[in-house]
Formats: structure tokens, C-alpha cells, sequence
DNA sequence: TGAAATATTGCACACGTGTGCATAGTATAT
DNA sequence: ATATACTATGCACACGTGTGCAATATTTCA
């Protein structure tokens, strides 16, 4: 019951462990009726290879690191599992690592996956990554930030994000489209640049539409419903109130609903509403929310696979690799 | 750039090797001088130990592998930022594998998992656990199954599940309490011991307090919105419908809501409801759901906990451990 | 038959770390 | 001054695997 190893094999065989070694990794160096009697016996004694040694040796640990905020957030689970997914279908390994969006923990995190040998690490949704960039270089593997922004993307630094800007300029332009002009925005964290993005998106989509853009329509929020409840209340009380209210993301969005259905605000009758993100709960929301899609999984295969180039190309230089940009979809729902 | 071993550190310093990992462990065997010059060159020359070689001589690889069906699930993820915190506290590093709930990938992510000789596994959610048992056992590293029963718990294999009976007593209870008797109960999906659990808790709150079964208002769902949505059509049809719906999980419960908006039904006023989970967009529905609070984190926490006495114990039989079974706790909000 | 080519295997070392034991040096006690 | 205890260090080996090279056995070819 003690584990098995190669030189255990070797002596039931009657053999050196190399040969071992080489029958069960398929050499054609070895006979071939003694490769299978090895392998044989192998499985007879219950053989398990240990990645350990074998990655002390090959120099490579087939295992990447993912540094979160934290997995509790739909968005990040989601990014995750296109993550984990590919790296499986690649024969890859996932450590996750949780930083609570402390920097210290995160400076650890990214510590321990040092010590674990990975063979690169993914950070999703950290405004900590672009700053303590430095210490991500480190590591001296590729790393990978998904929607985190940093300017200068470093030697073996790349990033995979989606495109606020063009997000929000389709879902502006929608609402334009089916008839609104009086268009609200309510914002997001003051500290994200992926809020100034969208703001941007939403000008843009004014500006070619020929309609004025008016400060007062833009409201904060705080990312989070209540931020959005309280900045519809504002909105309502105008004098010349919105027919239209773009949000920042879904979660805002939500308590938009919420604020409306107090008020007696029928939706999208009243008031029509868009989201962004798509969160897993903006299609069960009442009505269902109309939103830009954030391709999550596909985000996470992406940051994969680009982390798997990185990683197993000799010359890194030479891939000429950029950072990846992707585009967000309008899902057209009940609330607009 | 290449990394720097013990060895490197050993040469600049003119020491041998042993002395240098003695002094970077703190062994009171080293001399103080040359431990404090030896930490310093470690510094300077970037050291980072390699969790690999030393696992190998030690035995002991501090990690540990979580089995999902998906992270994607927001249950899960949340019992998996319950079990990656607390690993995290005890210096322990969590692998993530994802199963989509195929057996078959299933068992070559615990087998990946044995590759990489992780210390303890836990699975979560996971029908096809119980199942293959003897395959979980294999690994010879304890297991922890969590919210899936399983009759004979082995030599390793423990289990942290909630206690699906009491919760959906308190449920019902407390829908009699407040006034009715009247009341259905929605099922799950048919293959789930859960289901089967939550209908027993129901019953016997009928029974306690002298309210005959009726069969007719148990209907069956699948654990989605789509069939909670199904099952309340059905249940309005009815001669004589129920004035309050007790529903396997949140999901079912959102569904529902939805088919009670739809045919005009107002909550709680004409019906009352009740999910099970509270599953984090619970509280942001509308109405806010009443519901079972499945303590996700702290199941997390425990597993781990329970995964960590059994991997560090000498032996795990002196443990007298058992099975844990959480309580799940009624919260109250606008559903009924 | 002899030489050369080929097939098969073992030897030795490497990866980076930890630890039991022996050794040398130093301080203490008698 | 000698024996003893203690401090500090190095040697050698172990963990499990992979690989270059040498060595042996077998086949092929002339």
C-alpha cells in the first residue's frame, strides 16, 4: 500500500528502473515484449506516476496558477471554468488562489505559486495586477490579466479584456435606435477605468446620434443594487425624467428593477433598462434584463490559450503575441 | 535569471549545502553569524525554494484537490472560496478540477489529482462520489465528500452534508406558524437523495402538527426555473390551490415567481413561498425570497478543516471522527 | 567467418531539498 | 592537562524520475 515507484516495478521485472521508466513512456528504445510485461505489471501493482520528481527533472510542472478576487463572484466562477476547462483539455493543472482584493495577500499568492513551479498564472479582475506589476514579473513565467488594464504590457506580460468602450456603444445605440433620446447612465466605482470606458462608449453613441449629451443624466452608482436603486430615485424626480437607463453593469441594473417596481414604473413601458456583463441571473430577473454580453468562459479559453503559447514556446519574443481585445454582445431582452 | 538553488547560495556563501537549507529553516543547529549572512545572500540572490524537491524528501505536498461538478455553479463556488480560504490560513494551496459532471472525467481528475500527490480531496456535489467510491479510495489520501451521502463511510472517507430534512422541516413549520395548511411542496430532480430528504422534512411537519398529506399537492419540478414556472401552472389549476409553495431549492422558487407575476398572483399576499439554498441572488429577486440558508462557506471551511486532521494525524483511525451535518437556518424575507 | 550495423539494456548522473551521522573545533568541568 | 560536553559543519544518502552514454547481445551484410 506504501506508493510504488518505477524501482519497485523494475526489481518485480527483473530490470534497471530506466528501462522502466522508458517501456511506460513508450520508447521505442525498449522491446516490445518487455515493455508490455512492464506495463503489465504496472498496472498490477497499482503504479502512479509522480508528477513531482518527474516535473524536478523536465523542468516543467504542467500546472498553471489562477490568482482571484475571490470565486464567490459569478463573473470570476465563470472565467474560471473556460480557464480550467482548456487547461484540462490541454493536460494542464489549475491552482486557484484567492486574494480577497487584498495586495498583500496577493503579493502572496502570487509567492506561493512561485514556490509551486507553475508554468504560468492568470489574474483575473485585479486593479492590484497593473500596479504591483513588477512583482508579477518576478515570477519569470507568463502571466496573463484578464480585464485589468496596464499600460505597458511587459516582456512576458499580456492581457485579455473586453471591450467596455464598444459594449457600451451598442447598447447606447440601441436604445437610440428604438426610439429613446433622453438616455440616462448610471455609473459604476468611481476607481474603475472600466467605468470611464463605458462612459465613453455611451458619448460616442450620442455623439454620432446628433444628441446632445447632458451631465445631468449621468448618475453615480456603486456597481452593486443598491447603487442603483438610489440612483433611479434621482433620475425619477427630475424634471424631465429618462425614457431610457443604461447601467453600469447587471447588478446595478437589478436594483434599477427594483427601485421601479417600488415606484410603479413599468418596464420596459416607462422605462426601458440595460445591463452589462450578462451575470448568470440576467435572464431570471423580472423582466429579464436586457444586457451586453461578456463572453466569460471564452475570456478564460483565451487567457489559456495564450498562456499555453507563452509557456511552451522556446522564444517567447518571437510568438509576437498582442493583447486580445473582446467584443461584448447585445442579448436583447424584456426590459427595453 | 535561471533559478537559484540551495546550492548556488551554498557557493557564495562557502558553506555546503545542508548548511544552507539548515539556516533557511531556522535550525538552531547553524550558528547565528552565519544563519543571518546566509538569509541575506538568499535575499539578494532572489532564492525561491522549490515546493517540488522538498515535498518529495518530506512526503508532504500541502496541497490539496477540490473535485466540482462545475465552478460555474454559484453554490459551489461559494463552498469553494469556503475551502480555499481556510487552506489558504493552514499554508495549504488548493487544485481545482472540474468534472461536468461526466464519471468519467471525473475519476481522471482524481487520478490527475493522485499524479500530483495532493494531500486530502474533497468533492463536492458530486452523485457520482458515492458511486465510485473505491475509485475515490485508491488515491490512499483522505477524502471528504461534501452534501453527498454516502452509506458506508470508508477507512478515509467522511462526509459534511446539511441536514436537508430539518431544513425543509423549519421551511414548512414555519409556513404553518403563520397561518397555513394549505401548502405544496415542489420536488427536485427525481435521482436526488436530497429530494427525497426535503420531502421527508415536509411531511413531517405536516405530521407535527396534525395536517393531512395530500398527495396531489406534490408536484414535480427539476430544480430549474423552467420547472418551478411548470409546477405552479399546474398547482393554480387546481380546485382547491394552495395558499403557500414549498420548493426544493431557489431556483424553482425564481420560477415560481415568475409564473405567479405572470398569472397575476400577488406574493405573499395570495401565495406564499419558500426555496431552499439562499443562493446569492435570493435577496435580490422580487420579492426577496424566503428560504433555507445552506451555510456554504462554513461547509467549505469544515471539509477543509476535517481534510487537514485527517492528512496531519498519524493515525486517522485514533481521530474517532464522524460524519458532520450541518444545520440550515430560516431566513425570513418579503416571499411570504 | 568476420565486420559492421542495430536492438536492447544498464550505469551514472541530474533535478533541489532534507536529515542521520560523523567530524572537527571550541568551551567547560574535573 | 585531560576528559567531557557541546557547537557548528560537512558527507553521504534519500526522495522518484528522466536521459546521455557506454556496453552487451543480436542481427545483417559482404
Amino acid at each position: 500500500m506504501g506508493k510504488v515507484s518505477i524501482k519497485d516495478i523494475a526489481k518485480a521485472a527483473g530490470v534497471s528502473h530506466p528501462t522502466v521508466s522508458r517501456a511506460l513512456r513508450d520508447s521505442p528504445l525498449v522491446n516490445m515484449h518487455t515493455k508490455t510485461r512492464i506495463k503489465d505489471l504496472a498496472r498490477e501493482m497499482g503504479y502512479c506516476p509522480d508528477a513531482r520528481a518527474r516535473s524536478l527533472v523536465t523542468g516543467r510542472s504542467y500546472t498553471v496558477g489562477v490568482v482571484v478576487t475571490t470565486i464567490a463572484d459569478p463573473f470570476v466562477a465563470e472565467v474560471v471554468q473556460g480557464i480550467e476547462s482548456t487547461a484540462h483539455d490541454n493536460g494542464y493543472t489549475v491552482i486557484l488562489s484567492s486574494s480577497n482584493s487584498e495586495p498583500e495577500r496577493e503579493i502572496a499568492a502570487v509567492e506561493m505559486l512561485r514556490v509551486k513551479r507553475v508554468d504560468g498564472v492568470i489574474v483575473t479582475s485585479s486593479r492590484i495586477g497593473a500596479l504591483y506589476l513588477e512583482h508579477l514579473e518576478r515570477i519569470g513565467v507568463p502571466v496573463v490579466l484578464i480585464n485589468n488594464h496596464n499600460e505597458q504590457s511587459g516582456h512576458y506580460t499580456y492581457t485579455v479584456t473586453v471591450d467596455n468602450r464598444h459594449g457600451s456603444y451598442l447598447a447606447t445605440k440601441y436604445l437610440i435606435q428604438i426610439g429613446h433620446c433622453r438616455i440616462a447612465y448610471i455609473t459604476g466605482p468611481a476607481d474603475h477605468s472600466s467605468d470611464a470606458d463605458r462612459m465613453a462608449g455611451y458619448r460616442q453613441a450620442l455623439r454620432k446620434n446628433s444628441i446632445p449629451y447632458d451631465p445631468t443624466l449621468v448618475v453615480p452608482g456603486d456597481g452593486r443594487p443598491t447603487g442603483g436603486t438610489r440612483a433611479l430615485r434621482t433620475l425619477i424626480e427630475m424634471r424631465q425624467p429618462p425614457s431610457a437607463v443604461f447601467c453600469y453593469n447587471d447588478m446595478t441594473a437589478i436594483g434599477v428593477l427594483r427601485a421601479a417596481q417600488e415606484a410603479n414604473i413599468s418596464i420596459p413601458g416607462d422605462l426601458a433598462v440595460v445591463g452589462f456583463d450578462d451575470i448568470p441571473f440576467a435572464s431570471f430577473v423580472y423582466p429579464p434584463l436586457t444586457t451586453i454580453i461578456q463572453p466569460k468562459q471564452e475570456m478564460g479559453r483565451l487567457a489559456m490559450e495564450m498562456t499555453l503559447k507563452l509557456t511552451e514556446a522556446e522564444d517567447p519574443a518571437k510568438l509576437s503575441l498582442t493583447d486580445i481585445m473582446v467584443e461584448g454582445e447585445l442579448v436583447v431582452r424584456e426590459s427595453t
